[in-house]
RNA sequence: GUGUCUGUAGCUCAGCUGGAUAGAGCAACGGCCUUCUAAGCCGUGGGUCGCAGGUUCGAAUCCUGUCAGACACACCA
């Protein structure tokens, strides 16, 4: 289906076109004063300067060639130029049946430039337990995901796990000194490795912190950590072990956390799968004479013409020779490109890195990582703060790891359930309390723009007052539980059509609906679900008003009693899809 | 120092390519449950859109300057 908006510029368009003027000068929006109307359009206005009309004559003039129309119930002119419109209640409901017949995707249709997409997000390091940073990148990551598939894109998502860098180093140091025995630092040994790790995930989550700390004070520490990295990057097979085992415990424990997040990858690659590519590339961008030497460093130069500041050049090797993330991002660009040809990569990563991906992207486009015209795309989240606007910390001011995170919220949203449903079984409760919480937390997030900071509340982010993930789930049980009795009284659902709106709510509800699919493609293409969680709310508190306004189940008129259904039935399909799009559920009740 | 981003109600935020009296939510105050889930709904108060200029019929939105804050500036990722 064409989005209503469409519809509605292309009749205004045509009105325009009649009166002398461009056709798209008749764009038409929702109103912005929606006591005097419903849509307006402002193109008399805008086209004045162009065509020396006076703007009021071309509004009542197109005013005039709309009165007859089907499509609205109501087209004038106002004071300086605007024109006001209020679109037939016939119109809607035709535009609804549209909507209702097409259960899969209400009516959306798919994008007529699908792409092949390539998306690259969470970025968890192994051994390194998941902490409030990696919630968002997960969080949006997911949806961007979701919408771009639902848009018709062929979408690949990558976990890119952090396995390649000091971090490993650090681990295998730390991991020396406790356990010098084990077999994996005898560089002689050359018979089989112990099958079973010789860590366990929490020691894993104990040994990383204490290495961190130690190299920052212990400067030989810190050089054997560097030595350890570059060792294992070149394939000393004892590290190359370790490192394998270190991966194959996170990536477990990893793949439960997202799970529990709703956060699912097509790849779980790290960057040491970059690896098998990294030397290719170096003699490469020597050979065609891109990367050259500084200060002991190979380096590509990435500055270029219109620069308002200097770009640092990407760094392709340390002076110890070493790989560091410019070289593993690079390298891993030419298996993305080898193995799926994507026409996009798009990176959902903390914005704090934006410098190092314009490097990066500079890069694989000047040595040909990666051919011109590919996009490479740095979606750039901001950071999660605590109240009083710092980052989120612990009580004793260490990192806040995500599952305490999730663990609180749940608890907390366990506690609401039991104060306002008493009666509620305990084990029923703890399921909608973890279905619950886990929309509190995404739609906390994702309604803010990608790219702002913001401060997490949990007060407010579980509240079900206002505009929070509670208050959708909540207005999506009632409309199950309405058609729930709906059937339970006999109710035929397959006889119910949407019916012409008759009153201000419901006409309200259903122009809301209408709106769908162009909220999903606004959504999709800016890169921006905080677009659709600002458009349900709107929905659901559409529905909401309708709901108080409206004797539903005990209409007396039958007729209207099918459409108030529909709607009912519409309002509980765009809501489900919608929230599904953004990567959450909602429970039967609560 | 250089660059990027942010500055809208007491608090947290929306405001699309400039358009009609700047919108929500929270908090405050006041109403609404014998009727489809009150985790809801309705109402009241609250703003010189950081500041100063400019562009024009018209600016929160565009331009310049200025103040304040956040972030980033090659061998961590």
């Amino acid at each position: 289906m064409k989005e209503l908006l469409e519809i509605l510029s292309e009749e205004v368009g045509a009105s325009f076109a009649a009166a002398g003027i461009d056709a798209e000068y008749g764009n038409v929006t929702l109103s912005n004063r929606p006591e005097l109307c419903e849509y307006q359009c402002n193109g008399a206005l805008a086209s004045a300067k162009k065509f020396h009309k006076n703007p009021m004559e071309v509004a009542e003039a197109v005013a005039e060639k709309l009165s007859a129309s089907d499509t609205f119930e109501e087209v004038f002119a106002a004071k300086p130029g605007f024109l006001n419109m209020k679109a037939s209640p016939e119109f809607i409901r035709k535009y609804l049946c549209g909507m209702y017949e097409d259960t899969e995707r209400l009516g959306a249709e798919r994008t007529a430039n699908p792409e092949k997409l390539f998306m690259d997000y969470g970025g968890p390091n192994v051994a390194k337990p998941l902490h409030v940073g990696h919630l968002r990148s997960a969080v949006i990551g997911e949806a961007v995901k979701r919408l771009a598939r639902f848009e018709g894109n062929d979408v690949t998502a990558d976990v890119h796990l952090g396995d390649f860098g000091l971090q490993m180093g650090l681990i295998i140091t730390e991991l020396k000194e406790r356990k010098p025995d084990l077999p994996y630092f005898d560089e002689s040994f050359a018979g089989e490795y112990p099958a079973e790790a010789p860590f366990t995930i929490s020691e894993l989550e104990d040994i990383y912190p204490a290495a961190s700390a130690k190299s920052k004070e212990d400067e030989s520490f810190h050089e054997k950590a560097l030595a350890a990295t570059k060792e294992m990057q070149e394939g000393r097979r004892g590290y190359r072990e370790l490192q394998r085992q270190i991966m194959e415990i996170s990536v477990s424990d990893l793949k439960k956390n997202y799970a529990r997040l709703n956060v699912n990858f097509d790849l779980w690659k790290g960057e040491s799968d970059a690896e098998p590519y990294i030397s290719g590339m170096v003699e490469d961008m020597k050979a065609k004479g891109f990367a050259h030497e500084s200060n002991g460093a190979l380096v590509v130069d990435v500055e270029e013409e219109g620069d308002k500041k200097t770009i640092p050049p990407c760094m392709i090797l340390k002076s110890d020779g070493a790989a560091l993330y410019d070289t593993t991002d690079l390298a891993t660009l030419i298996w993305r490109m080898k193995d799926y040809d994507p026409d996009e990569v798009l990176y959902v990563v903390d914005s704090r890195q934006e410098l190092h991906f314009i490097q990066c992207f500079r890069c694989a486009k000047k040595t040909g990582i990666v051919p011109v015209n590919k996009k490479l795309t740095f979606l750039g989240f901001g950071t999660v703060n605590g109240e009083g606007g710092k980052p989120l910390k612990t009580r004793d001011g260490g990192v806040m790891r995500l599952e305490y995170l999730i663990s609180d919220i749940e608890d907390a949203m366990f506690e609401k359930i039991r104060e306002s449903s008493p009666d509620m079984d305990e084990a029923e409760a703890h399921d909608i309390a973890k279905t619950v919480s886990l929309a509190a937390l995404k739609y906390g997030d994702l309604k803010n723009q990608p790219s702002k900071d913001y401060i997490f509340d949990m007060k407010k982010f579980i509240s079900s007052e206002g505009d929070t993930g509670p208050y959708i789930l909540y207005t999506i049980v009632r409309t199950k539980s309405i058609l729930r009795k709906f059937a339970e009284e006999g109710g035929d659902m397959t006889c119910v059509v949407p019916a012409a709106p008759s009153g201000a709510s419901d006409k309200a509800l259903a122009e809301r609906l209408c709106l769908f699919q162009s909220e999903v493609r606004g959504a999709c293409e800016n890169l921006s679900p905080n677009i659709l969680c600002a458009y349900i709310y709107a929905l659901c508190n559409d529905f909401n008003h309708f709901y108080h306004d409206t004797k539903i189940l005990s209409c007396p008129d039958e007729g209207k009693k099918k459409g108030y259904i529909a709607d009912v039935l519409l309002t509980q399909r765009v809501l489900e899809k919608s929230i599904d799009l953004l990567g959450f559920e909602a429970p039967e009740r609560m």
